[in-house]
Order: structure tokens, then C-alpha cells, then sequence
DNA sequence: ATGATTCCGTTATGTTGTAACATTTCATTC
DNA sequence: GAATGAAATGTTACAACATAACGGAATCAT
């Protein structure tokens, strides 16, 4: 998996394979990519950076596509739910996902100033996760990993 | 270190302990540990468990130490910046620090039941986060790691 | 004692997220 | 092509989490 967000890339290039990429997997699953649902995604795919919900919502409200928290909620549920998008805890924030279709639960490196975020490999956390848990007696279901820091363009 | 918080302990001594601990780091660091700040920290301790501000608002109101969100914000901001308390971010709750003194940044375990929390290490993760980042040219600050799942009493 | 600093009380407000219910849209079946 | 049922959306209202700003009280250092 390369942590896409702090190299040089062929943006659009990028975002059109991910809206693609998400088309298919919805007719594939049976389910619906909305307009609102769409143009969620369009809009946090514009740069690799988490917006808020009602950052969101402007942006919806501005094209007449919905003024409402649920409207944004509803659509933010239904792309975290199917990997097309996922929440930064930390940022109380939401990022469309730079590898739609491999595999889930990802960790994130995003920098605290212009919070750009890359996703990272996820799997090498789950293993030292899985070891303490175990250890411990627990059942671990999820694994969050968020790297805070400074990306290298915000380094100076 | 221990993950404490899922074993059985002695664990009016733990709260002790933890005390003691505050109250010494506090008068060599010149801080203090005022009634407000004080009691927070003993009602997190009451258990291994993550609580909300405002729950911990309203055992401070019950007992006539503040009763406005700031009150409890300014305490735990106190308590997390000194190391005492630690933040949830997926819950948005606080949980006391089990080892208090030790190097900080941890790493938890959480229950999605009854939100018991433990305390696990971190180097690993931290380890594998550097590379991560220096592999991007990231410069890594904060590592947040929080494993969500179910705790030995909840397994059922 | 006095001045500086830290902490607390309080009001007001900002931000994030949901419950609940009415209405519309869409795909299917008759 | 109308009836039906499921899914999605519109809307109102509110719940939960968090902070700005300011005045007053407690504490500390001299």
C-alpha cells in the first residue's frame, strides 16, 4: 500500500479512478451512489485532506444538494461504511479513501497544520495489537492508529 | 508495563498509589493539584473506565465543586497535559493514567461495552510509525493508538 | 501588605452529531 | 402503467461535546 496524500501524483488521474472504483463496488454490492452520496465524495477527494461535516455541508448547501446535518451524516455513513471514505477520531473529521477496495481498517498520518492525510500500512499495527490483546484477555475488533505530525511540505 | 484495567487488583491501593503519585509530581513540577482537579482525578480512578466531561461535571455539581462545562474542561486539560488523565478520542471521554510517572503517549485497549480501558505499551507502535513516516517524509509527533473490542467480562 | 499570577465562577456561544417522522424516489411486481 | 414496498431524502428539533471571554477570588513571592 503506498501512503498516496504527501507525494507529487496525477490528481485528477486519482480521482477519477476512485469515483470509478466506488461506482463499481456499489453496483457490484447493490447499493447506491446518490448524488449527495457522489458529490460527498467528489468534494473530499478534491485534495487529500479531512474536512468537517459542516464544512461538507456548505459545500452541499452551496449546489442545492441538501442544508440539513443528517443529509451530510447520512451520506458520511453510508461512505465510511462501504470504505469510500473514513473518520479521523482525532479531527473529528472525514477523508475520502486513497485505496477504495483493498482491504480495511486502515492507519492515518495526517499533519497538524494543513491536515493532509496519507493513509499507511495497517497490517504491521493489527499484529502488535492482536499480541496484547491476546494477551490480556481481550477480543480487539478494531485497531486506530493516527500518526499526528507535520507533512512534508508544512516541515519548512 | 502493565495493562492494568482488565485484572483483578488491589485496587484501593492503585487509587492510592496513583494519588500519591499526582500529588508528589505536582509540588515537584511547582503545579497544583487544586480540590477541583484533585477530586476529577479520584472519581476517574473510581474505576478503569472512560468518562464523559459532563458525567464527571455532574458527580463534581453533586458535590459543590463547580458546576459549568469549563470547571471540568479546565480540569481535565490540567490532568491530561500533566500525564494524570488521558482522552479517549473515539469516545470522547477520559480515563485516569494507570502509570502515572511513566514515559507518556500509550497506547489503550477499550471495551465497546462497558468502556473499561487499559493501558498498554506503546513502543512498538511507535516504532513502526517512525519508519512509516520517515518513509514519506513525515515527522511524526503524536502516535495515537486506540484497539476498540471487548474485554474479558464482556466477552460473555 | 502588595502586586503578580493562577485558578475559578459564570454567561454565552460554538461545534459536532442524532432522534424522529413526513415525504419523495426508485425498483419490482402485478 | 398503476400498486407496492424499500431505500433515500427533507425537515424540525434537540442532544452531546467543547470553548471564548471576562470578572472576581485564592494563592504565592517578595
Amino acid at each position: 500500500m503506498d501512503p498516496v496524500g504527501f507525494h507529487k501524483h496525477d490528481h485528477s488521474k486519482c480521482i477519477q479512478e476512485c469515483l470509478t472504483a466506488a461506482d463499481e463496488q456499489c453496483s457490484d454490492k447493490g447499493v447506491r451512489l446518490t448524488p449527495v452520496r457522489r458529490r460527498t465524495l467528489e468534494i473530499l477527494l478534491q485534495d487529500h485532506r479531512a474536512l468537517g461535516a459542516y464544512d461538507l455541508l456548505d459545500r452541499l448547501r452551496e449546489e442545492g444538494l441538501g442544508s440539513q446535518p443528517p443529509v451530510i451524516y447520512r451520506a458520511l455513513d453510508f461512505l465510511t461504511e462501504h470504505g469510500f471514505a473514513h473518520k479521523i477520531e482525532r479531527l473529528n473529521a472525514f477523508v475520502a479513501c486513497s485505496h477504495p477496495g483493498e482491504s480495511h481498517a486502515p492507519s492515518f498520518l495526517f499533519c497538524r497544520e494543513c491536515s493532509t492525510v496519507a493513509e499507511a500500512a495497517h497490517g504491521a499495527f493489527e499484529a502488535i495489537a492482536e499480541d496484547q490483546a491476546k494477551a490480556v484477555g481481550f477480543v480487539a475488533e478494531r485497531v486506530m492508529v493516527e500518526i499526528e505530525g507535520l507533512c512534508p511540505d508544512c516541515r519548512g
